[in-house]
DNA sequence: ATTACTGTACCGTCCGGTCGGTATATTTAA
DNA sequence: TTAAATATACCGACCGGACGGTACAGTAAT
């Protein structure tokens, strides 16, 4: 165990190519030198590409999970208010340089079967949480635009400047909040 | 001149692939044989799979042009009411099997560079005619929730059933004509 | 002894792109 | 009028490089 944690850096380096230079880019020889291991040893932590594009993804859904649990633990009044702790993961998912899903990129550029798992995973959550049979417009049309701006983000697509991004992320969670009018 | 438009076919067939199998998938090889058409001939019309994308992504920006002109033309009176008319736009696009634009990820998965011109007419568009000063928010919003939705399409990462998906439409354009509330 | 690698040479396949041709109009020139 | 030249559209064998993956001998910490 000389590298403490070559695994991690591993995804980190996958992570980076795929953000800087596209999911084309992203070869198994790029990511093993970027990550500071011999092509030897990612293959002994990663057997075929894609196990690497599942692991990617598997650490995309789990920190969108403990994201989550920190905002509930941060925001104890929003706590229940599902909707408004999502806004607040959107929110902090936009202000890391590189949004962690690039992992779903690289696997729709790869084998787009590799997804199935995530919008499984999106579904699941989406029906029990967000929308509410009350208000399933509203909310909806809320989710929707938030995972709107985080994919335009994701696919280097954003006409928005990062003021009109804030102001537009701000009132989208206060409307969360608010519970009505818009 | 036996065949009369082998141009049209081969970008039919480039869409078809990316929208069945991924962008992975649509090599040249692949093209070519769908399209009915040697890769010599393809590449006499395409002379880099560079420029066949890039005809790709042209098309489909004109074919965008051409629906917005046509959907002025069957509701007059919505015609000034770019939100609306970009709403119906949505709706029809959802509407077609595999959506036009698989062109997109076919660009990002190969050179995300390829986009710009996408992301230019997009700002263009959206500052010119959707982003209203007076509103904002609203009209941002209900924009980037259609884009959500189309996006989720678009990767395949739908979690909508069919009947959700039409009501979020109906009540998009609803909101995108009455210019109020929510 | 086991785990976690390093380092490198190598293999087969796939894929983008080249190239030399072919067939059929269309134009030019004698 | 007709033969030669040119242009357009297309064919398909082939090439070279990249990439995913294998193999394997060695090393260093636990």
């Amino acid at each position: 165990m000389a590298r403490p944690d070559s695994r991690q850096a591993i995804l980190d380096a996958a992570e980076t190519i795929v953000g800087q230079s596209g999911a084309a880019r992203m070869t198994l020889d790029a990511v093993a030198k970027r990550s500071g291991v011999s092509k030897g040893g990612l293959i002994y932590h990663f057997p075929t590409k894609e196990a690497l594009l599942q692991a990617m993804i598997d650490r995309m859904m789990k920190r969108a999970d403990l994201m989550r649990e920190e905002i509930r633990k941060k925001y104890p009044d929003e706590g229940s208010n599902h909707l408004a702790v999502e806004m607040r993961v959107f929110q902090q998912g936009a202000q890391q340089k590189r949004p962690q899903s690039v992992a779903l990129l690289a696997a729709i550029a790869a084998n787009p079967d590799l997804t199935s798992g995530t919008r499984e995973e999106m579904s699941r959550h989406f029906n029990a949480h967000i929308a509410s049979p009350r208000d399933f417009h509203r909310s909806a049309i809320l989710f929707l635009a938030a995972l709107g701006m985080h994919f335009l983000d994701l696919l280097n697509l954003s006409f928005l400047t990062k003021e009109q991004k804030e102001e537009i992320q701000k009132e989208l969670l206060r409307l969360a909040k608010s519970g009505e009018g818009m």
